[in-house]
DNA sequence: CCCTTCTCTTGACTCATTCCAGAAAAGCCG
DNA sequence: CGGCTTTTCTGGAATGAGTCAAGAGAAGGG
């Protein structure tokens, strides 16, 4: 069974095995997006103390590492995610800013040809955000609108 | 003749015609990805001062009547281009952070399908940003990296 | 020309994120 | 199992983008 534990995962990536980052990897993996100060809290409730310091050092490690991956919806604070390597998008609502993961429909990264790419323009990543409304925000708003 | 007069333009979308207004046309016609502290200091010089919060009332009232566009590349502050309507996309350089335009390959917005979207969203925009390396940072890269 | 309404100015303020020591802990070595 | 090096965590201050607020000032309609 490979790379289950926690622990093991960490070493693998050829990071220390700490309890903040232990903290940190657990509530990523309970969620599927989350903000520096989500993970922050849970991890304080968990450990019974953190610096907002260690949760940005740790979550920039695991980035750099390559164990989570950071999205930056225009306009919203950073989020972190633990599906890596898949190059899959997001879909993210413009009522609520809810995120939701959607699979690649291309399949490898750069999943895009940028046909007219500026000349020795290298290309390694194309990052795709569909902006739309959720189920529930349009009830809400279509609600709103008609009383 | 269609809207070719500054003033005309922003008459048509509805904005009283001033000085600060005017000037951030000018500023974005002239550039293609601006951030708000260049326009804020092109604007200065043109007009002798101006406040930050005037450029920022400024580019949203346009961002709301479609007279420009807001695009934020993750770790980089907000950009404005004066590209709107054709739906195209952007390169950004890793390296340096700069900002090319793509031609959209698809055509009409939203120009992806994205397959497997939770039920119920409504997706009215697919934004794209492809991530890499400009030709003068490859190079500026290779030296370091062979010195 | 007057009045209403939208626009700018100034200045304080929030929020996300980073920088800066120094103290503490984890790994590695023998 | 100790000692040493390296990395990580703590606390606190600082930066930078962007927003809020209240009042003075201009644009436009009548």
């Amino acid at each position: 069974m490979p790379t289950t534990d926690p622990a093991d995962r960490l070493r693998a990536a050829g990071l220390r095995v700490t309890g903040p980052r232990l903290a940190v990897l657990s509530v990523l993996a309970d969620r599927a997006h989350v903000d520096v100060e989500t993970v922050r809290s849970a991890v304080y409730d968990q450990l019974g103390g953190v610096s907002t310091q260690a949760v940005y050092d740790v979550l920039r490690a695991f980035t750099a590492a390559g164990l989570v991956r950071r999205i930056e919806p225009a306009g919203s604070p950073a989020l972190f995610e633990t599906r890596t390597g898949d190059n899959h998008h997001h879909v993210v609502c413009r009522g609520c800013g809810a995120v939701a993961d959607i699979d690649c429909v291309v399949g490898a990264a750069p999943c895009l040809d940028p046909s007219a790419v500026a000349p020795g323009f290298l290309v390694d990543e194309a990052e795709v955000t569909f902006w739309g409304m959720c189920a529930s925000c349009q009830t809400e708003n279509r609600e709103r609108t008609t009383t």
